[in-house]
DNA sequence: ATCGCTGGATTGTTGAACAATCCAGCAGAT
DNA sequence: ATCTGCTGGATTGTTCAACAATCCAGCGAT
């Protein structure tokens, strides 16, 4: 029986709020008011704030206090850089058929809250697909790396910013590239790939940047 | 004047240690002692804790107590695969002038201390070089992925297990490696530090793994 | 040898306290 | 009117002491 520690559920809880844009980029965090509203100590709002903190999710400015991350211009080209870096090894060097089937099911996913009008399912449904891409490669480092990236993403590029127009795109790319990797054609597949982490990169810069 | 805080300082003085091999992979650390060696409290020491175990170089195991981070066998492909991801991508991708400049810096810098015969030189001259590597991508989030995962190979490969033997090698290597940078014969490069990781990994493993 | 208990040590968490720092607002000077 | 410098309140940084929860080595009974 798992039972994690009240420093892991108050970092859990500020994730979630996080994620769910209860908390918007650039707010600041009172440790006293979290702490009062959490009904936890002012010493474990802290271990949370030092957690989030090395996640990039919250910003800490000494003396100032915490305040929640936000992504500068230049962030969204940092971002994509990882991206690119990860997402196509990861996919140049193949994966089992366990984590193949697992991409497949990502696209699957989409193709399903497509077909809902799920826009919520459809922004996690490509997050689960990029994370099942890094998944292929069976690392441990790479994963979390790439949870934490998703994590800073969803924070910034939150659900307004996701219209039905966006997903139509990528919604048959995804299926071309899991094509790809199925047939074993990698360097195929890492191109579109690549193809895909550019444009998407331009238009975030379009919308949010300049 | 930036001070900054005990935490940091803490953190700090313990990257040091691990760095130095004063404290070796598996060692337990007990808050009360460390806070009475560093005369702070314990709460701040669980605050560095905190920092550490978010690079890995710490394993928290809950109600236990926090651990130098060992490398298990898995690990040394797992760190090598992240290396092999940022690296070589960065590379392709090449850089500007100056940064290129830096990576030749990096090698002159070997050169510098295998004729002086320093060993030690010679195993920080290698990190820097490939620090420069993945600094030619200009994105701050790779950066400091880079710079953790040289912490973590510091703390396990440590100067006991660094010979002149291997040193040998790579010096010409590297060198190969950076003029073809300069000359901008990218893939070349990115496949020359694609080999050259290959072969590291094997040989780490060799030696370490089983 | 195995099992179960027990007591001491360590971690997890709290609450309170105080120093250090920041900041908005205000008084007075130019 | 704008600038300067002060001041008081709010917040962060850090410490300390306490206690509950958990772990673990050792020991005794079977």
């Amino acid at each position: 029986m798992r039972v994690p520690s009240v420093a892991e559920r108050v970092a859990e809880e500020l994730r979630y709020q996080l994620a769910e844009g209860f908390l918007v980029p650039g707010a600041k965090l009172t440790e006293a008011t979290i702490a009062e509203d959490l009904g936890v100590s002012r010493n474990t709002v802290r271990e949370a704030f030092a957690e989030l903190a090395a996640e990039r999710l919250l910003l800490r400015q000494p003396n100032k206090g915490v305040f929640v991350a936000t992504l500068e211009a230049g962030d969204i080209h940092d971002v994509y850089t990882v991206r690119r870096a990860i997402e196509v090894s990861s996919i140049r060097a193949g994966g089992s058929p366990e984590r193949i089937a697992a991409v497949r099911a990502a696209v699957e996913e989409g193709q399903r809250a497509a077909s809902a009008n799920d826009n919520e399912g459809l922004g996690s449904a490509n997050q689960h697909f990029h994370g099942a891409i890094v998944a292929l490669a069976e690392s441990n480092r790479l994963n979390t790396i790439m949870a934490q990236i998703l994590a800073e993403m969803r924070l910034y590029f939150h659900k307004a910013t996701m219209n039905a127009h966006f997903y139509s795109d990528w919604l048959k790319e995804n299926e071309q590239i899991c094509s790809a990797l199925e047939a074993g054609e990698l360097e195929r597949a890492g191109d579109l790939l690549l193809a895909y982490l550019n444009r998407s990169e331009q238009q975030q810069t379009a919308i949010h940047g300049e």
